[in-house]
RNA sequence: GCGGGUAUCGCCAAGUGGUUAAGGCCUCGGAUUGUGGUUCCGAUAUUCGUGGGUUCGACUCCCACUACCCGCCCCA
């Protein structure tokens, strides 16, 4: 083995297509269904567009971006696709489109992180973005929209955890009392935490340290930062959300600890989990960005989005088979058999012939392995001018014309 | 960036100091010169991640390196 796939990168064969095909196409029966319309943007863009999009705060623009430099310009490979999709929007004018706009996508992005169980240096996302709706009916047509595609795909024993962080107001305001109820015991916790006291209190209540939790719980900070964070009209969003949401029979669980990695997030976020995948276990991750179009220069635009991790939802669903082909010519004479195996392609059939002429129980061997059926054609079939099918499942064979094949 | 683990054939593996490095799967060939999925037989690692060291002798012990895996952080 002298070059091998750089680290956190996989080849995806032909025995694990079968899966990847199931998802994109439920991903785009399921969209379609929505009219939700499918973008494809570049899969590297300006710097600029992540540092001011993303945010800088962020763990993905300070440590896991992909960053090259040609002729004096500054590019990134994309490390997610919502700053991407709102560049295509306000470069091509789509908020002049009457409202919702709403998109859907797939393909890869990339983080520089230590590859784990779940975690890729190179995965592969299908998200959705929708624009122009202020109304929580959105939030919520996004979620059920995520939950019909984890159905489509036979996933059921799925966790979806909901929680407002309010618009720029009431975070100001929330901000402040995160950090007067975390003061008193902020040198015990982890020096993340304390970082982040300072550059992103929000992001506190993200954390996984076991003794920043148990620290929680003992201060029942929980209960003393929820439920005072919220403005009016933020508080009127999230309870018209829960609404939607029971009236869609969606369950879900509200999870006040569930912030985001991401700057952009306004009001809604949420996530879904599995309890079937390792330490990396959310599926889907999202919420509303109400601020993102006019931080990247456009007109103030509502907008809520998700996305998926497509290795992750792979890793719940059970393999699927690959498809054999319908037939395999049997022959010892090569002419022959290229010539049936073409006609019957022609005729809309998959098929194969054996390059190597073998004797009838190898070519057979490999036939039982790859087609539904058999052809043979040997010397007598040739003089005689018919065809010798043999279906592999059952045994049974049948004296054949080519109207017959092709039936 | 920080912890822990593992490296023997294409794949799954046994072997833990002593002549030829088990076995299974896959692949290929034969039994069966026109009939597979069952069965039987045969073939396939001068070599045990790489480089050093210890030893009469190392896959087995020691050191270094590399790769991969798992976890933390964070996320999909």
């Amino acid at each position: 083995m002298f070059i091998k796939a750089p680290k956190g990168t996989k080849d995806i064969l032909p025995a694990e297509i079968p899966n990847w095909h199931f998802i994109e196409k439920t991903a785009q029966e399921t969209f379609n269904k929505a009219n939700f319309k499918e973008i494809r943007t570049p899969i590297f863009e300006d710097t600029n567009l992540f540092e001011r999009g993303v945010g800088d705060t962020t763990d993905i623009v300070n440590k896991e971006m992909y960053t090259f430099e040609k002729s004096d310009r500054s590019l990134t490979l994309r490390p997610e696709n919502t700053a991407g999709v709102v560049r295509a929007y306000l470069e091509h004018n789509l908020y002049r489109e009457s409202p919702p706009v709403k998109f859907w996508y797939k393909g890869s992005m990339f983080r520089y992180e230590r590859p784990q169980a779940g975690r890729q240096r190179q995965f592969n996302q299908i998200g959705v973005e929708m624009f122009g709706v202020q109304d929580a009916s959105a939030d919520a047509e996004v979620i059920m929209l995520a939950v019909e595609f984890l159905k489509g795909l036979g996933l059921n024993d799925l966790t979806v955890e909901i929680n407002s962080l309010g618009c720029n107001e009431c975070r100001k305001e929330y901000k402040e009392q995160l950090k007067k109820a975390v003061a008193p015991f902020l040198d015990q916790l982890c020096d993340d935490c304390r970082s982040r006291f300072e550059k992103n209190p929000l992001r506190i209540l993200d954390c996984k340290n076991e003794t920043c939790n148990r620290l929680f719980e003992e201060h029942n900070l929980k209960s003393k930062v929820s439920g005072i964070k919220l403005c009016g009209e933020c508080s009127e969003h999230y309870k018209k959300l829960k609404t939607y949401l029971n009236e869609l029979n969606i369950k879900y669980e509200e999870n006040t600890f569930l912030v985001r990695g991401l700057d952009y997030y306004t009001k809604t976020v949420f996530e879904i989990k599995s309890n079937n995948l390792g330490s990396q276990n959310a599926v889907c991750g999202g919420g509303r960005y109400d601020g993102l179009v006019e931080t990247l220069g456009g007109p103030h635009t509502p907008a809520v989005g998700w996305a998926m991790g497509v290795e992750r939802l792979n890793a719940l669903i059970p393999k699927l088979e690959t498809k054999k082909i319908d037939y395999f010519v049997v022959s010892d004479n090569q002419i022959e058999a290229v010539k049936l195996t073409s006609k019957l392609r022609k005729n809309g059939f998959s098929a194969e012939f054996d390059y190597t002429s073998r004797k009838f129980a190898k070519q057979l061997e490999k036939a039982a392995k790859i087609a539904y059926k058999a052809v043979i054609l040997g010397e007598d079939e040739i003089k005689n001018n018919y065809y010798t099918v043999k279906d592999l499942n059952t045994s049974e064979q049948t004296r054949s014309s080519f109207a017959d094949l092709v039936k």
